[in-house]
DNA sequence: GTCTATATTGTGATAGAC
DNA sequence: GTCTATCACAATATAGAC
């Protein structure tokens, strides 16, 4: 993966993947990804035949990835804390990797929601079993209950909003001594893991 | 407000609102707002005299009131507890109204970070007073202290998110059993309540 | 496979009648 | 103030040489 010398349809796939991302699919410009790719406009369309169907590999391809790290769940040779403990390290690597792509994703949905949908019934990676998991444990492993769906909300809001609001918080953070990029991530993480701990209390 | 008949320029403006928070700066169709506001493209010309400044008008009145609701912070007749629980209260008002508000904001602010500094410059309303009223706080109402940067970013990100993520959450909570226009809205301000008592105990 | 050149359609903006 | 018609240019897409 990410070797230096690419093939033109990986080097279009990674410039459309960041144009995208950055203005979405109305807002993106063929011309804009070519340049970013380092090729004309021609070779685009040469290997996809329109801007559609190049939208559609890398919106597919991020749904994937989007979905993939959240299996470690369901993983049940762990305790469910493990898991969650796992499953925040996880988010916080993709969401390193991928900062834009939740965004992405949900203002996609917000415009096409029948698209999304379509695409969602042919993954094949489950999604959402994060409230059954743990209805399952608070059985299993005794745990004090809580609301399930309401956890899954203030999970993953703690998670995603400070990625989503990265330029703001690049900015702002600065300005109380705190690099995003340098201990202030790790220590939102950790805020994450207290959270955890709260509820797990 | 909202007077079923409104001048142009105000149909004109609540459907440029519409589009530009939809589709971004960069995706918005000035036909598709013509066509919101029932009227034709020569007429959202006649008014604004480009895109940019139609475009002006709306992003100007989306910040305003983005830091307008955190004034409440700034109230020293109330004690820091009480006065975040209003925060809260104040937040999901207004991201009930405008739901994709904060998404807006922040896409065009990494489209275009120039753009944001140059406008939040002219901003009377003082932003991020959070982070000092709590450090006050914390010594005037001899409260045992936590980090209160981690705590703003964790109040923002349990606040937002639900919003922001509405498109996907409508269709999630209900296979749940929960209706996102219904309680579980409600449901989630307590949780986020519940966390700020968390910290404050 | 990759390019230049060009066709075709879409989009912001204006002119001018009413 | 509001409309229709149209212009100028930008963007997607294709043709055809190499």
């Amino acid at each position: 993966m990410g070797s230096k010398d690419s093939t033109t349809e990986e080097k279009v796939l990674e410039a459309a993947k960041e144009v995208f991302m950055k203005y979405g699919l109305y807002g993106a410009r063929m011309q804009d990804i070519a340049d970013t790719a380092g090729i004309n406009k021609a070779l685009l369309h040469y290997y996809f035949r329109s801007k559609e169907k190049l939208f559609d590999a890398v919106f597919d391809g991020a749904l994937e990835k989007y979905f993939a790290q959240m299996t470690v769940i369901g993983d049940k040779s762990m305790p469910i804390k493990e898991r969650l403990m796992q499953y925040v390290d996880n988010m916080f690597e993709f969401f390193s990797e991928y900062p834009q792509m939740s965004m992405f994703i949900i203002k996609e949905i917000s415009i096409n929601p029948e698209m999304f949908y379509e695409k969602v019934k042919s993954l094949k990676t489950q999604k959402s079993l994060l409230v059954p998991t743990l209805q399952e444990a608070f059985i299993n492993e005794k745990i004090e209950p809580f609301d399930p769906v309401l956890f899954m909300v203030n999970l993953h809001s703690l998670c995603a909003y400070p990625f989503l609001a990265s330029p703001l918080y690049k900015v702002m953070l600065k300005k109380h001594g705190y690099d995003w990029d340098g201990e202030a991530k790790d220590k939102i993480k950790q805020s994450v893991k207290d959270f955890i701990s709260f509820k797990f209390q």
